[in-house]
DNA sequence: CGCTTCCCGATTGTATACGAAACATGTCCA
DNA sequence: TGGACATGTTTCGTATACAATCGGGAAGCG
């Protein structure tokens, strides 16, 4: 089928992107065989990109079952914005430091990326984008370590997005973007920091974390679970 | 050779555990099928392990050359110990909140093994409970997700003192443990965090994190790096 | 009619086999 | 004598084959 070049890293990329665009819900049962035919690559390729995003908690594997999207709990959901709000909004005080033309550049075409799949319509890809705008500030911190860390937060908020966001309509027009790459051009450390901090305050805020679990699909499942 | 009830978890918590004790060195080949040999599993299951240890920068996969024990750089370490620094101090002060009499008394028995090992003259050993100390810290927090990247953080750390740690006369005697667990037992999540925030700041500030690469042992190596 | 039990199918876990890439060595030529 | 090329060997990357395990469904029983 594809061309035969993709090793376990793509694998792992490919499907990484279905799921931060919402094109692989929560819980999908992710058989081995099957994607390994889709991408024209034998299980053993697979399950090495399956592990790796079990390992950022993207997939939960599940001994002799198989691998599923992750559903994250509401616990698990206020972590995640916990440690996010420990990492970002110093490392967006960082970037704020380092920041050259060339950075606010990439940050504003990639805002307006994230305006176009909007108004095409493309919500994934939009959310998706509005996620790795976080991935570019940390990277311009160059803070490496730090940013990966981000990067697998973004990636689970966008599963937590999936399972808890409520005001869908009100998707991300919030500019909080834009005002945080007005702090970091014009260097000011103090007020990107705190934009940050608020953005990411709005985020949480905007989820419905009520103890209910994560919508139960059919009896079965909540059973089972 | 050993149970083969064995799964790739085991290998590479093994391999994790002897890396932290300093008896696997920097730069140290792991080849695949010496290790399956040891452990008395294939090759299927050793890449696997090594897969997991290399998401945890514990290993480096060089492609078509095999598996090493990671070498940090300078740069690398700089930043393990910038994230740790964001990460554990309110951390700390999380625990202080949340410790109970049990937790307390899980970290007395913790550091007594660590005095312990070292009375025995188990360096190794007493540097892996040294740090497993930070990983214990975390999970009174209740925080499991940052626990996670503490865990890995403190692995990282690990090599790095395996690398650049210079007195090494002075290994730990600091009682900042001690200290810590105090600050716990009272509650006194200010101190708690002032704390950590110090003793991360002596360990960062006991390295010999100058420009030099990372010791290389032959010429050849740092040529070929 | 509902519950339990057992067996079979499907899917994963592990081992092995084969092809490919990189390093080392040895030879040939300038 | 020194360097460059060719070849051999080792080790990794991927595919395939076999074995173990779990879930679901049908049959049997209360």
């Amino acid at each position: 089928m594809a061309r035969q070049v993709t090793g376990s890293d793509e694998v792992a990329a490919k499907l990484a992107v279905a799921i931060h665009e919402h094109r692989l819900a929560p819980g999908t049962k992710l058989n081995e065989d099957e994607v390994g035919d889709i991408f024209g690559v034998s299980r053993t390729v697979v399950r090495a990109g399956l592990q790796q995003l079990a390992h950022q908690h993207l997939v939960e594997l599940k001994r002799n079952r198989g691998a599923f999207v992750a559903k994250p709990s509401v616990r698990e959901a206020r972590e995640v914005f916990e440690a996010r709000s420990l990492l970002e909004p110093t490392t967006a005080r960082s970037a704020a430091k380092r920041a050259g033309k060339a950075e606010i550049a990439s940050l504003r075409a990639h805002v307006a990326a994230e305006h176009e799949a909007l108004a095409a319509g493309d919500d994934g890809r939009a959310l998706h984008l509005s996620g790795t705008f976080h991935n570019e500030i940390a990277r311009i911190a160059k803070q490496e370590t730090i940013a990966e860390f981000i990067a697998q937060l973004v990636s689970r908020s966008s599963l937590i997005i999936a399972l808890y966001w409520e005001r869908r309509a009100a998707i991300c027009e919030s500019h909080a973007h834009d005002a945080l790459i007005r702090a970091l051009e014009s260097g000011d450390a103090d007020e990107a920091e705190a934009l940050m901090k608020s953005h990411l305050l709005d985020l949480y805020t905007s989820l419905d974390l009520r103890d209910a679990p994560p919508q139960p699909k059919s009896l079965k499942e909540a059973l089972n679970g």
